[in-house]
DNA sequence: AAGGAACCCAACCGCTTTGGC
DNA sequence: GGCCAAAGCGGTTGGGTTCCT
């Protein structure tokens, strides 16, 4: 939306994300999940750096994300935090499912912050800031609608991703995903290699919702899912 | 209707933290 | 303990949108 699209000396494409750059993530994700965020704009066909791949789906593409104004609650909850906790906005954001720092981050620059210096005064008035927060809302609907639209198996089922080559073993025992830990990464490993890495993808592990498979994966557990918000799906699912 | 100002927020940059060797 | 790579985090930027004059 912002930066126009350019490519760094490198190569790699910066700017704006498009429709397509977004379908291709959002993908190659569900299907495979994100075992190397470095390596993943590679297997997904994407000419972008990691970085700006994790920081697009934590943002944007990820499963379950509140998109719209933050409401009074959520506000006051972040002022508080913002009292004890300073700018530790993942942290904030941690306390507000379906939000993200960044997006927090920028609520309270453009709204809190002032707020929260003005405490006492009333620098905002209430019908510029409703104001406000209907454009807010009226734009996060479009952009809900935009991406909504596109079903996810569709999306799947368009996709031309390729599976990854199993990913090297240094990069699974650093994998996230392991949480159990009375079987060595490598054992899980040797037990999971099949399973998850070259087995198919089935419609039957793909939860629409939750965008992810896990049911047939051992090495995706709690820690992983509340990693990426998904700890009410993670509970849902395994019934806690 | 036009132009400037203010607002909003996606995305980038660079620093810090973490984990493996 | 030091080095390196990867991931995470927070600050900042900049361009589109909306409001105001």
């Amino acid at each position: 939306m912002v930066r126009t699209s350019c490519c760094d000396k490198t190569g790699l494409k910066k700017g704006t994300w498009t429709p397509e750059e977004d379908m291709k993530l959002k993908a190659y994700i569900t299907k495979y999940g994100c075992w190397n965020w470095r390596q993943l704009p590679k297997f997904a066909g994407l000419s972008r750096c990691g970085k700006s791949c994790r920081l697009r789906w934590m943002n944007y593409l990820r499963p379950n994300l509140k998109r719209g104004s933050l409401s009074k609650e959520e506000e006051d909850i972040i002022i508080k935090l913002h009292d004890s906790l300073g700018n530790r906005w993942s942290a904030i954001a941690a306390k507000l499912p379906g939000r993200t720092d960044n997006e927090i981050k920028n609520h309270w620059h453009t709204y809190l912050k002032k707020r929260s210096i003005h405490k006492d005064e009333n620098p905002i008035s209430n019908s510029h800031r409703s104001k406000r927060k209907s454009r807010k809302e009226k734009r996060s609907k479009t952009s809900i609608d935009a991406s909504s639209n596109i079903p996810t198996q569709q999306i799947i089922e368009s996709s031309q991703l390729s599976a990854p080559p199993l990913p090297p073993p240094s990069s699974m025992e650093s994998c996230p995903l392991v949480t159990d830990t009375t079987v060595s990464p490598l054992e899980m490993l040797a037990e999971t290699e099949e399973s998850f890495w070259n087995e198919p993808f089935f419609e039957d592990n793909y939860d629409v919702s939750v965008g992810f498979l896990y049911s047939n994966s051992p090495m995706i557990g709690e820690e992983f899912m509340c990693s990426y918000g998904l700890c009410e799906e993670y509970y849902n699912v395994f019934n806690w």
